[in-house]
RNA sequence: GCCAGAGUGGUGGAAUGGUAGACACAGGGGACUUAAAAUCCCCAGGCUUCGCGGCCGUACGGGUUCAAGUCCCGUCUCUGGUACCA
């Protein structure tokens, strides 16, 4: 009989819930060094459910975090949901259906699919961040974040997504576009609340060294906080009392600034602007203002911009410079505005070109730069008192003359911009803030947290930058904490990354009512050992959480500067898909096989396979339900482990599992067929044994699963030669099955005579000496080819193995009439001889 | 454009500078069966040879080395990030 999964999988998923086998308690006998924190990225509940790329990740840390457990460590591994979010809230509009049922219903399934997947989760610590208990803590933090200053009221322009109706924070726009719904973003002026995540760039920069994380993640980070260190330099602006202030990396090429350039938001727009001017300014700024951020950068790259009639003084020849009003100036790097040196600067250079502006060589060029900007390093040139230095030297210089000459100074500029941090929608944490008019903006006082979302007739936003909470009127209107006077409520909420930038401190002590978290229990645990999770997050969450964490270790509220210590990101599972040769995708359904080849049913047309995301409109989603009902949570774990490396893309292939499927049975029927015997094993089972046990255990604590698991398959294939299975050999695999199959597992332990849970036993341990072969075979090069492959002796000399070789029939024919002028011998690997 | 990462059989993938292709999938052959499924055993990078063997082969071109998938230089392709950031 093969392998009855949905009867053993329910039997032992029972057992461990109703004994509480993984829950974990802060048992002070472990030390430090014995506890781990291993998490997963918690999932937000879709109405899709659980996809087979949610179960990758988990499955690696459950793994993990089984190992440890059987090593010896007390493990926190819990599981919760990230429950605010906007497709519920899009659910409520369409349907009338309040969030918090959608969202409890998809919970609920959640809950389900990951629980059938026998994960060792301490299900006791489960939270949901839409559950006001736990907002409330939310809530409180973004409090903490107000007192301190870090949360401060905007209205600059900021990126609007017409479709979701709601302001975006700069990293959830890509290219130009909503990283949600994919609409196109605008620009709007909004009243905003914004936190001031750039008071800590430096320390989110610099503390990434603190933290063993995938350089490419900690390089995007880098690439988003963009430090640049440059010069603040003052102009003159002739006829007014102002200078302009711009930033430049390069002070060292001022004597090449011919003109400047300020964007169309700068603040001294109208003062710069002459009168004859203005009409001209005034169209392009308006222009300039209904762009969006595509249309500034992507579709056009072709310069535009308007003299604004201004001229400034160049301080260090006092040269006067006029002052243009250009689109490719951002208002929201450095000062808004820059000081142009057309001929090393590419953009400055298009820019030039097109509004016939002079371009004056500073550093040596290689090309004419009346052609083409000079952008590489060169000496200076036509600059004065720095003619002849290079690069390093002359910034030095000029700074020397600017600060002395109290016109500029060095300073540092980032990329990062802080973060817009209200939404105009319903379904999020209500921002905790009363407007008082005597007293004006006002904090929620803790008692009263949390402040609770009201019942709203309608989900849909106005769209006019107020949240559908601003129209429930007994909800707005309030009294002011301070006065008692008449004040109305904040009505925007917090984006769905409010929540998930603490979650892992909640789970430390979810139930806690006094605290957000205790602060032994934080010390017990912190850092998180592991945290796994998708790519998708190495900017925005990632960012965020340690953001909040970073100001609440300031607080003293918690004991580590960083959350997460190692960070692992999980590789996507992909999908075969078929490309016609104009490269669009057929759906799977549309495709025929053919002797290995793949045709187009409707066409006939031949198509070429190729790897693609899982999508609804090409038909190739894997639902994670019924791999399940097929196979069984075991080997779906296993096979999600065995398709390749964790963090690297793979794709889904449905024969594949099936192998694994095979895999799993085999040992099952082996345990049903063959009978347990106390008699010893073989020296060479053991030794084949000891084998599995160490790569096995290596492989696992590396994190390395899919060879962990072909050597077990090496294994079983060794065990399946046997007549009877010795204990001595079957008992020790059985651990080793435990973290990867543990429902089959806990079974055949059981069967041994083993008491439950083998989730408690010890990881089995391994004799180095019976790792190594008796017989080991050696390789015979003559020059760097191998002529011959000899079975030595693990013990045999390295003498021995040379008068060996040189015996070889095969290495006769290639070394006699030859001199053999140098051999290479490695033990127990090769012998190498190089011969003329 | 810039910055990362990756390119290995028909496929997923293995390989501390030391036998390239472990383990699996798909494929071929055989056993069992009335037959099929399931299962079990065997074969299997390409070319060549009756065979022993030989030649070629880790995207492409060079280099270092007794020895390179692995290290170095250059090129191409793909994936991800970012994009007028001064």
């Amino acid at each position: 009989m093969s392998y009855p999964f949905n009867q053993i999988e329910e039997k032992w998923q029972k057992y461990w819930e109703e004994n509480k086998t993984f829950s974990v308690k802060e048992d002070p006998s472990f030390p430090k060094e014995k506890r781990a924190y291993v998490l997963d990225m918690f999932p937000y509940p879709s109405g899709a459910g659980l996809h087979v790329g949610h179960p990758e990740g988990y499955t690696a840390t459950d793994i993990y975090s089984r190992y440890l457990r059987m090593n010896g460590y007390n493990v926190l591994h819990p599981m919760g949901f990230d429950a605010f979010g906007l497709p519920a809230e899009n659910y409520a509009i369409q349907t009338g259906t309040h969030p918090a049922i959608t969202t409890e219903k998809n919970i609920n399934t959640f809950r389900r699919q990951i629980k059938r997947l026998g994960f060792c989760y301490d299900w006791d610590r489960e939270v949901s961040t839409c559950d006001p208990e736990y907002y409330k803590w939310t809530q409180w933090i973004f409090e903490k974040l107000y007192e301190k200053g870090l949360a401060y009221e905007s209205q600059a322009p900021i990126n609007w997504c017409p479709n979701c109706k709601t302001g975006l924070a700069n990293e959830e726009v890509k290219e130009g576009h909503c990283d949600r719904c994919g609409a196109q973003v605008e620009k709007r002026n909004i009243r905003q609340w914004v936190l001031k995540i750039t008071a800590y760039a430096q320390r989110l920069l610099d503390d990434l060294d603190l933290v063993d994380w995938p350089e490419s993640v900690k390089l995007m980070q880098r690439n988003w906080i963009g430090r640049s260190e440059g010069a603040s330099v003052l102009f003159k602006v002739k006829g007014l009392e102002k200078s302009l202030e711009v930033f430049t990396t390069r002070c060292d090429t001022l004597f090449g600034a011919t003109y400047m350039v300020v964007s169309p938001e700068h603040p001294m727009i109208d003062e710069l602007v002459t009168a004859d001017r203005k009409e001209e300014v005034s169209k392009y700024i308006a222009q300039a203002a209904k762009k969006s951020d595509l249309d500034r950068t992507d579709l056009a790259k072709e310069k535009t911009g308007v003299f604004s009639g201004s001229y400034a003084i160049n301080p260090v020849n006092g040269k006067e410079i006029p002052i243009w009003v250009a689109d490719y100036v951002l208002i929201s790097y450095g000062t808004g505005a820059i000081m142009a040196v057309p001929a090393h600067d590419t953009r400055d250079w298009e820019f030039a070109k097109k509004f016939n502006l002079p371009i004056i060589e500073v550093l040596k060029s290689e090309v004419d730069v009346q052609t083409q900007a000079w952008t590489e390093d060169g000496i200076h040139v036509n600059s004065g008192f720095l003619d002849g230095l290079n690069k390093a030297d002359a910034i030095k210089k000029m700074l020397e003359f600017l600060e002395e000459k109290k016109l500029g100074h060095k300073t540092v500029n980032f990329k990062l911009r802080d973060w817009i941090f209200s939404r105009q929608r319903y379904w999020g944490e209500p921002i905790p803030l009363i407007h008082c008019p005597s007293c004006g903006t006002v904090l929620v006082p803790e008692k009263d947290l949390p402040l609770t979302l009201p019942e709203v007739k309608s989900y849909q936003p106005s769209g006019t930058g107020e949240s559908p909470l601003a129209n429930i009127e007994s909800w707005v209107n309030c009294t002011c904490p301070k006065c008692g006077g008449k004040a109305k409520r904040e009505t925007n909420t917090m984006p769905q990354w409010g929540g998930s930038c603490w979650y892992y401190l909640r789970y430390i002590d979810p139930h806690n009512s006094e605290r957000f978290v205790d602060e032994e229990k934080e010390k017990y645990w912190m850092p998180v050992d592991l945290y796994v999770g998708g790519t998708e997050h190495a900017v925005l969450h990632l960012l965020y959480a340690r953001f909040w964490h970073k100001v609440l270790y300031d607080l003293g509220q918690v004991s580590t500067p960083e959350p997460f210590q190692r960070l692992v990101n999980q590789g996507m599972i992909t999908a075969y898909a078929y490309q016609k040769k104009n490269k669009s995708l057929v759906p799977t359904d549309q495709v025929e096989e053919r002797d290995g080849a793949f045709f187009d049913k409707q066409s006939g047309e031949s198509l070429e396979r190729v790897i693609a995301k899982m999508s609804k409109s090409l038909k190739n989603v894997i639902n994670p339900d019924e791999v399940i009902a097929e196979y069984g949570a075991d080997t779906m774990r296993l096979y999600e482990m065995f398709m390749g490396p964790l963090q690297v893309s793979k794709p889904w292939s449905t024969t594949g599992i099936a192998g694994v499927w095979r895999f799993v049975d085999r040992i099952w029927r082996m345990a049903e067929e063959k009978p347990l015997t106390d008699e010893e094993p073989t020296k060479e089972l053991l030794k084949s044994l000891n084998k599995t046990i160490k790569k096995v255990s290596e492989d696992t604590s590396t994190l390395n699963f899919n060879t962990a698991i072909s050597q077990m398959m090496i294994y079983v294939n060794d065990l399946s030669k046997l007549e009877a299975l010795p204990l001595k050999a079957w008992k020790p695999f059985i651990l080793l099955l435990c973290p990867y199959v543990p429902h089959l597992a806990e079974e055949l332990w059981a069967r041994t005579g083993g008491k439950a849970s083998v989730c408690n036993e010890k990881w089995p341990e391994f004799d180095e000496a019976l790792t190594v072969d008796d017989m080991i075979q050696v390789v015979v090069q003559v020059n760097g080819k191998v002529r011959a492959k000899l079975d030595v002796s693990k013990d045999a000399s390295k003498d021995e193995i040379v008068s060996l070789a040189k015996q070889s029939e095969n290495v006769k024919k290639y070394i006699d009439g030859q001199t053999i002028v140098k051999e290479i011998v490695v033990p127990g690997k090769l012998v190498s001889f190089v011969v003329k």
